[in-house]
DNA sequence: CTAGATCGTTGGCGTCACCAACGATTTATC
DNA sequence: GATAAATCGTTGGTGACGCCAACGATCTAG
């Protein structure tokens, strides 16, 4: 059909959806991985931010959870959180084996500041895609998230 | 709309284009990867095998702007597609500081291998879309694709 | 009280993408 | 021919990212 070589890499490379997925998701990353580098925040604490500022004052588990973060890596993004006085963390009365992680007051104004920044981000990204053509590749993509997103403790283990 | 909460996560995280994007690049990498690793290949290895199959012998560097793999990553590729006798590695006569890669039987047939596996993963992969939402979907990362692939060697440097 | 589960924490691993610098070599310029 | 610029392979290092194993502390179930 119509031959495109914008730099010349074989078919099966070419074509394949995993590879194009994974260097979409490389150039648009960047995209926004730029726009909050700028304010010196980084993607995972930015999903817990975003967790924060919907969910309210949660444990680190139910962060891991939400966010898909594996427990490590959700303790070295809360330290640095906490290290620049974006939440607090403390310890639950109630079960003292979590940790309560709760958004300041600068934690909040550093999460408005940062969507504002990836709206724009976000916009740039996907700038050659029409408002349909956005949705409908969001669309798609959801559908291949949800069916490979391992449902967990459900009665759907392997065969 | 639609209410799915299929783990719960924030809104301006759900519908975060460049983590959808991410994380399906991931679950979907995973499985193509995983059927790469059954013959014990690696993404970057497959690049290059496919690349040689395409176009023949050629040079790293060549196989770099090719794969747009890195000119250190490719070293270490080469080096582990040649301990397995799957590429031969030599000098260019008539450019000492080329060396031109160039695929063996024994890697012809490791990627005859690879490619049919890789078919039944991608296929598995991409289960949960009709043929139709495949195209479509392939169609729009290509768009994105494009766009922000830097075109390099051209006239379009940044402004 | 014991066993099991959960949580936070520490430490480590491997992949992936990238960058800086060096020597060797080729090409372009004078 | 000498010099500068560019290219290539190689080495070494960096950082984000995703993941796993194990431990002590704690809560829950029996």
């Amino acid at each position: 059909m119509d031959i495109i070589r914008h730099a010349g890499q074989a078919p099966l490379w070419r074509n394949l959806a995993s590879r194009l997925l994974n260097q979409t998701a490389i150039l648009v990353g960047r995209v926004v991985s730029d726009a909050l580098a700028v304010q010196g925040t980084h993607r995972y604490q930015l999903a817990v931010l975003a967790t924060l500022d919907a969910f309210g004052a949660v444990s680190q588990a139910e962060l891991c959870r939400r966010t898909n973060i594996d427990r490590s890596d959700m303790n070295a993004v809360v330290n640095a959180l906490e290290s620049e006085a974006l939440v607090t963390r403390v310890s639950d009365p109630e079960d003292r084996r979590q940790n309560i992680v709760e958004m300041t007051e600068t934690g909040k104004a550093r999460f408005e500041s940062l969507k504002a920044g990836l709206a724009e981000a976000e916009n740039r990204a996907l700038a050659p895609l029409a408002r349909a053509d956005r949705r409908e590749l969001l669309r798609l993509l959801r559908i291949l998230h949800d069916y490979h997103a391992a449902p967990p403790a459900s009665a759907e283990g392997p065969g």
